[in-house]
DNA sequence: GTAATAGTGTCTATGAGACAATATCCG
DNA sequence: CGGATATTGTCTCATAGACACTATTAC
C-alpha cells in the first residue's frame, strides 16, 4: 500500500459501451464513427473519458451515450462487462477502459452527436467475423459483449424483454435464434419454454393472426432467473483431442 | 468524446487481490492487516495503487503481493474478476479498484511486508458469513471471488492444480468438496470424473498406501476446458415462487 | 380441399444420483 | 478373519432432442 507522503499516479479512465438490440430478427450493435484522432473516421464503440473525477462510471456511460449517439435512454440497464487496460491499447497514453453491456429491444435510431461523425446500428455478424474493423481493441470488447449476451439468454428471462408486452412462443424463439445464431426445433422449444417455471404466463389477449393457425399469446412471467435454464445445445469440442 | 483542448480528469486506480488456496481441506483467502489509515488495524484484501502511470495492472497486482505479503509468486495466474468503482467506497476520494483472482495450491505462509501490519491465510467461511469484517467493500469482492472459483471448478480442470503431480480420485474429490462446501458421493464422483474426456489420465506410479484398498494414481490430463462439465448439484429455487 | 403454422405425443439416448455388490489392501 | 477404502454394476428418474401426428386458421 501507499504511505502518506507518496502520491499515487493517476490514470485516464474511460468507459466503453456495448449496446445490443434486435433489428429485423438480427442482433445489432451500436457503433459511432470517430470524429477526432486517433482513429478518426473509423468505427468504434461509443464511449469516452470520465467527465469529472467524481462522476459515477455508469453515469459517464449514460452521458457518452447521449453525447455521441443522441440516445437518451435513462432506464437502460448497464452491466459491467470487463476491464481493458493493457498499456499501448490507446496511442494517447495509458488509458484504462471499463466496458459496460446493455441489451434492450426497440432502441431508437441513433444520430451523430458531439465528437462523433456518425452513429448507426450494425449487424454483429460483420463485426465478429472481422469484416468491419473497429478502432482500438473494440472488436475484442464487442465479441466479449456478444458472448455475454448469449450466455444471459440461457439463465435469465432477458429474451422476453425483446418481445412486445404480449408475444407468441414462436416470437420468443426468434429471439433465441437471432442471438445465438442457430435455428431451433419449434416443437421442443415450445415445451422447454413452458417447463421453465415462471418464465412466461398466458395472456388473455386475442390470438395473433398469421397465415396459419393463430398462436396463443403470452407475457413475461415473474421469474428473472430461469429454472430450468434454457441451455444452448452443447457443442462437443473437437473429438477427444486435447485442448491447449 | 473529448476534444483536443479539454483534459480529461484522472482517477486513482487501485488493484485488489483475491488469492485463494486450499489448506487442510478448507478454502482459505489471503488477508493483510492494514498498517495505515484508513481502516488501520482492520483486515483487508492485499492491494494498492498503481505504482506509476505506465504500470500494467497485473504487474501492479504482483508487486503489491510481494510488498504486502512477501509473496513473490512470479507464475501466479491472475484473472480479472470485476471493477469496484462506486463513489464513496474509499474515504480518501475517488478510487476505482480492479479486482483480480488467483487460485493456486501450496502457496507459502505469508509474512507482513511494507505497509502491512500482518498477513495470514483465513478460512473463507469466516469471511463469507461476516464473522470477520473486512475494510472497504472487500467482503463483497471476496464473495465474488469465491463464487467465481466455485464456478471455475465446474468447467475447467483447475481442481487438478490443487493436487500433487499424481493424485487419487478421492484426493480430487476432496478439492471439489472443500471449494463447493458440500459432500459428494464417492462412487458417482469416480465415474463422472473419468467420463470427462482428458480431465485426468492414469499415472504409472505406485499406489497410495492407506488404511484400506490402495487407490490408483492419476495425473492431470491435457484438457483444460471440461467436457462434459462437472456441474454442481442444481439447487431448485424456492418451490415455484416468483423471484424478485 | 391445400398451405401454413400451432400445439401434442411419443420414442430414444444420455446423464445424474441412489445404492448394492465386489475388490484389495491393513492388521 | 474384520475394518476400511477403492472400484464396478445396476437401477431409476429426469431431460434433451428427433420426429410423427393432430389442430386450427386462411385461401
Amino acid at each position: 500500500m501507499t504511505d502518506d507522503l507518496w502520491t499515487p499516479p493517476a490514470v485516464l479512465l474511460a468507459v466503453d459501451l456495448v449496446i445490443l438490440t434486435l433489428r429485423e430478427s438480427r442482433l445489432h450493435i451500436l457503433l459511432v464513427e470517430r470524429g477526432v484522432e486517433p482513429y478518426k473516421g473509423a468505427w468504434a464503440l461509443p464511449g469516452g473519458f470520465l467527465g469529472h473525477a467524481e462522476e459515477d462510471l455508469t453515469a459517464a456511460a449514460h452521458r457518452e451515450l447521449a453525447e455521441e449517439a443522441a440516445m437518451d435512454v435513462e432506464s437502460l440497464h448497464l452491466e459491467h462487462l470487463n476491464v481493458y487496460g493493457a498499456p499501448g491499447r490507446d496511442p494517447r497514453g495509458r488509458v484504462v477502459s471499463v466496458a459496460y453491456l446493455a441489451i434492450a429491444p426497440g432502441l431508437p435510431e441513433p444520430t451523430a452527436g458531439t465528437d462523433a461523425a456518425g452513429a448507426r446500428w450494425q449487424s454483429t455478424d460483420q463485426v465478429l467475423c472481422g469484416e468491419l474493423e473497429l478502432a482500438f481493441d473494440h472488436q475484442k470488447i464487442a465479441a466479449d459483449g456478444v458472448e455475454r449476451a448469449r450466455a444471459k439468454l440461457e439463465r435469465s428471462s432477458l429474451a422476453t424483454a425483446f418481445c412486445g408486452p404480449t408475444f407468441t412462443i414462436t416470437d420468443l424463439q426468434r429471439v433465441y435464434e437471432a442471438v445465438w445464431g442457430i435455428s431451433l426445433d419449434p416443437r421442443n422449444f415450445y415445451r422447454k419454454v413452458q417447463k421453465s417455471g415462471g418464465f412466461i404466463v398466458a395472456a388473455d389477449a386475442d390470438r395473433k393472426v398469421t397465415s396459419g393457425r393463430p398462436a396463443r399469446l403470452f407475457k413475461a412471467g415473474p421469474r428473472k432467473d430461469l429454472y430450468p435454464a434454457m441451455l444452448r445445445p452443447a457443442q462437443p469440442p473437437d473429438t477427444k483431442g486435447p485442448e491447449r
